[in-house]
DNA sequence: GACCGATTACTCGGATATGTCGTGTCCGAGTTCTACCGG
DNA sequence: CCGGTAGAACTCGGACACGACATATCCGAGTAATCGGTC
């Protein structure tokens, strides 16, 4: 049970567009320059939260990401079942309705004692999900790390992409 | 983010085995017939299971696997844990520290703020498994489903696997 | 100087290869039951 | 009739292929800024 690795990315990239400011934009290879990350699987990632209504994407020049709505009101949850799909962890297959010792349709009627046992976990799972938002995270985290993604957002934007000045 | 198949295969066949009573021994063969799987690959998942202290296998005809002990002192999160191993579903990568806008390494004293938050959802889910056991699966499922169980090892178990009888 | 249009460069978006892990299968080591033989 | 021994069958246990999903990458469609020309 291993988790997507564009979860992590996701969630640091909507924490960063949180410091940077709602309203900006920023695309997506100032943000895989920052983090070190390949740029086209993290614009992956960034396309499916843009898909669930998280981010709002814009095409062109000065193009690129940006959150869809205050930090506050995006959940961890949300950007989790973006990435990871919103498909449960747990599968019931429901292998009491199969082989020999096969259980008759009369008595499945309510769905089987270990799938609801895992269910509950995960609902718990997701409900701590629920609880915490952007602005959550990005109130536990130092605000010097705040400070220096704004700084450097700064200045990548000032310097121009095309060609070094050469002064 | 999906959990591996046997982890359920492996609640259903520890449920299955305390209906029996935590003496019984059933082999690998049984199981996989009453819930109609690969005995084989079964077989893998009761290993891992047996290696994590939770089932005690026994070789030789009449062998098999039983309960470890009570079942009201086996929860899920040990027979999850066995399967899936140990380590957590959402893998913190430091990209924080990598990256041309990298914090130093002063600032990364305590865990990023991003994989507190996640680690805290997965530990109340892990909290929520460790709360029940496989008695209490046990006891949410339906008695008939009980009842149907022992009498199907019973008939196998006094059926000779050899050949059966021409009489 | 202001407006308009074509160009250009930059962005997202989806379609396309590759690696790794879960899935499935096989055969060998070990152990217990059984049947046979001898006393 | 009882004990010992050799055989056989059944069990677990780990080593070996296959397939699906996550990972990683590339190229095309679209759009906004820019530059040049014209009024």
């Amino acid at each position: 049970m291993r988790m997507s690795q564009g979860v992590e990315w996701g969630l640091h990239c909507c924490v960063a567009l949180g410091w940077i400011g709602q309203g900006e934009v920023i695309s997506t290879a100032k943000l895989a320059a920052k983090f070190g990350l390949p740029a086209a699987y993290l614009n992956k990632s960034l396309q499916a939260l843009a898909r669930a209504g998280v981010l709002v994407s814009s095409a062109g020049p000065r193009g690129g990401f940006r959150l869809a709505r205050a930090p506050s009101k995006i959940t961890l949850l949300e950007v989790v079942d973006a990435i990871e799909g919103p498909e449960a962890a747990f599968r019931c297959t429901e292998i009491r309705r199969t082989g020999d010792g096969a259980s008759p349709a009369s008595e499945c009627k309510r769905p089987c004692a270990v799938a609801a046992a895992m269910r509950q976990a995960e609902v718990a799972w997701r409900n701590e999900l629920s609880k915490q938002t952007i602005a959550t995270v990005m109130a536990s985290a130092p605000q010097a790390a705040a400070d220096r993604a704004v700084q450097w957002f700064e200045i990548t934007r000032s310097a121009t992409p095309t060609s070094a000045a050469v002064s």
